[in-house]
DNA sequence: AAGAATTTTAGTACCTGCTACTAAAATCAA
DNA sequence: TTGATTTTAGTAGCAGGTACTAAAATTCTT
């Protein structure tokens, strides 16, 4: 058993811990074959924390991701709105959005972040999306960040048509025309 | 200080560590003013295992939850597949998915399904959104099973002409017609 | 090759948040 | 009041640590 140096040792125990946070010190020794004291003193150094902090940091994050990926009635941040009119979100492409491939944003996010604002602006308790028509000009990388505009083009009794445009550095990157239906009083 | 009684407690149990799951036997001692013992005795009663282990379920799940709404591919559960000609995808609705006010599911995860299952019947290493149009018959509420059938109409090129018809106990929920680009070499 | 410096291992005391158990005290119900 | 139920107290032991001291092993330097 040759003994690897320290570098490439934390490196190693960096990306175990990436990969299997949920392992406790003992689990790690055994893997890299030094000892306990050993993956302890390496922790303190690349301050990496315990098994449980680790866990409880994964749980808190995870929460506050699902809430902001699927609890929230808007997907991406509102940065303005005249209830009935207009509105303005952003959201930035972050890692979960993309294909693995080809870091490409999957289009039904860009859609989402679209569909929500314009079910923001209708100024009602229940607004559902009757008919969309989409249409996505250049696909949209990791990092970027989409701004979409809303605008209620017309309204006919409880339907309101609005056409949301993203953009992505002032460049358009994709258009939605919606339908929704309002069914305020039942 | 009057005693409540131990279903009340129980009751009460059960809803703080719905909402605090990262309450220690103390904490909750604490806040319920019984001892630490009856804490423990009402979660054995009760089955309810301890904070460390409630964590670990959490960042398990929550590990889970993301991956599948968001790092996967395909949103809802791939049934069969017919690469170039059709599928057929599955996904239940759950909480997750629904507005608070009135249980109805949001738009843009049946949109979601739909499309992400349009692009996994393209068999190619990139493929794209370009257009859609999309039709809501009727509204979605919770526990719902959708299943949703896309076929590809037609091919030009590189563009596939696919649709996809959701439906719920039978019943068509959703319609939609995307364009959807290949982009394989380069 | 010897000595110094660095790295690794070993071991101890103590901590949190438990489980599993025994037993006493308090409260309730007939 | 007595018997059952509920609550509290306390002990031993466990996992997975922190914080610390010190010895052993290895590597570097000259």
């Amino acid at each position: 058993m040759e003994r690897i140096n320290k570098k490439a040792r934390h490196e190693l125990l960096k990306d175990k811990i990436n990969k299997y946070p949920f392992m406790t010190d003992k689990d790690l020794a055994n893997n890299l074959n030094v000892s306990v004291q050993t993956v302890r003193l390496d922790r303190f150094e690349l301050k990496i924390p315990e098994v449980r902090q680790r866990i409880k940091i994964l749980a808190e994050e995870a929460e506050f991701k699902i809430k902001s990926i699927s609890n929230d009635d808007i997907v991406g941040e509102l940065i303005d709105i005249k209830l009935g009119q207009s509105g303005i979100s952003m959201m930035t492409i972050t890692d979960d959005m993309v294909f693995e491939k080809n870091k490409i944003a999957k289009g039904y996010f860009i859609y989402s972040q679209a569909n929500s604002l314009a079910i923001a602006i209708i100024d009602a308790e229940i607004a559902i999306t009757g008919v969309a028509k989409i249409k996505h000009m250049i696909s949209v990388k990791k990092g970027e960040n989409l701004v979409a505009k809303a605008e209620v083009t017309k309204v006919r009794g409880n339907k309101f048509f609005i056409t949301v445009r993203t953009t992505s550095n002032e460049e358009t990157v994709f258009i939605a025309k919606f339908i929704i239906v309002s069914l305020s009083d039942q």
